[in-house]
DNA sequence: CCTTTTTTTGACTAATCATTCCAAAAACGA
DNA sequence: TCGTTTTTGGAATGATTAGTCAAAAAAAGG
């Protein structure tokens, strides 16, 4: 039996994600958010506690949510390397809106460590699974054979993180596809 | 004759670009940036007109400061490739407080024209004297003749806008060099 | 239909925000 | 030393902030 709720937590969630990705922590109001978000302002404090907690809880939703997308592309063709370069066709594709992982390390850098920690745990998540993928790759001869495997995986998404500066700093498409072959040039 | 000033001008906004790439925009209030940047708040109103024209004005010396040292690391050696890749150790060293430009990008995007201009003329200086350097190592055969020496420019910003978002997100020294290896690797 | 739960609404703190006014103080030029 | 300019500090403004309270409204369950 589904619980039967008034509104739904997830679609307010998403909402207040968009909101947070566009405008970052500090730029964002809490009638920004409800307004965003479709609810009352006392149901954002009964629903989720206080600003911060919600911050915290997109940035979770959101990591989650990015890092699964990554990982069904890595995971999404069965040559490895086309598996890599699907993920990062696909940031190219997305480049239109911020991202929020980015961002909210850009606003805080370490000093929020509950928010570091989110991070971390994202990040683990999705290095493990690049890692495999990119171990494959050069067993297939794909991915050039003297590089650790982490490395490259960090240097994917160091790439991929450039890349969204690039697309919020105005690049435009091609440009942006431009920094993905080169990417995936660095590791073959 | 030199102009006499009470404080110095320069001093002043060096002490505001420390609080804007630490905490943003909207995360520095005008009273954290006339503690930094010790004067009254009357002085910071009447030299600086308000705390948007100070941040561009910090966003402007920062983004001048930045480029000017990486012009001079680009140009410092005389083999061409050398001089990139100092440019890129320098990012290494500095790695350890937060880069305004990456910042300012993050937090505003293409929403304030002034600062968006700003980006853009930095920009335009640091990509001409990287593609010189880039063209020069290009015929010095040290770097891939086939790739276009603009794209291999952007491609190095990229890389060093994402290992800032690296440095910020916690990485370290020895991970930021790997990042910096493969960048280099990617365009040999 | 009635009761219980959930959500909304608007008013209300109390703090903080950027900014301005003004008078005092300090430094300057002569 | 005197008058001018610059800088300062405190008080005040009005806007906006995050968060709370309580009562009305709406929905759910029976």
């Amino acid at each position: 039996m589904a619980r039967t709720k008034e509104f739904d937590r997830d679609e307010a969630l998403d909402a207040a994600i968009g909101v947070f990705r566009e405008h970052g922590y500090e730029g964002s109001s809490t009638d920004m958010l409800v307004r965003a978000m479709k609810i009352g302002r006392q149901s954002l404090y009964d629903t989720f506690g206080d600003k911060w907690k919600l911050y915290c809880l997109a940035v979770e939703r959101y990591s989650a949510g990015e890092t699964n997308a990554h990982i069904a592309k890595l995971r999404g063709e069965s040559r490895a390397l086309d598996g890599i370069r699907a993920m990062m066709e696909r940031i190219v594709e997305d480049a239109g809106e911020a991202c929020l992982g980015v961002s909210s390390i850009c606003e805080f850098g370490q000093t929020m460590p509950e928010l570091a920690a989110l991070h971390r745990a994202a990040d683990r998540r999705l290095k493990d699974a690049a890692r495999e993928r990119i171990a494959e790759a050069q067993i297939s001869g794909d991915v050039d054979k003297t590089l650790p495997a982490g490395a490259v995986a960090d240097f994917l998404f160091c790439s991929i993180a450039g890349m969204r500066i690039a697309a919020r700093g105005g690049a435009s498409r091609e440009h942006l596809q431009s920094l993905g072959r080169l990417t995936l040039r660095a590791i073959t």
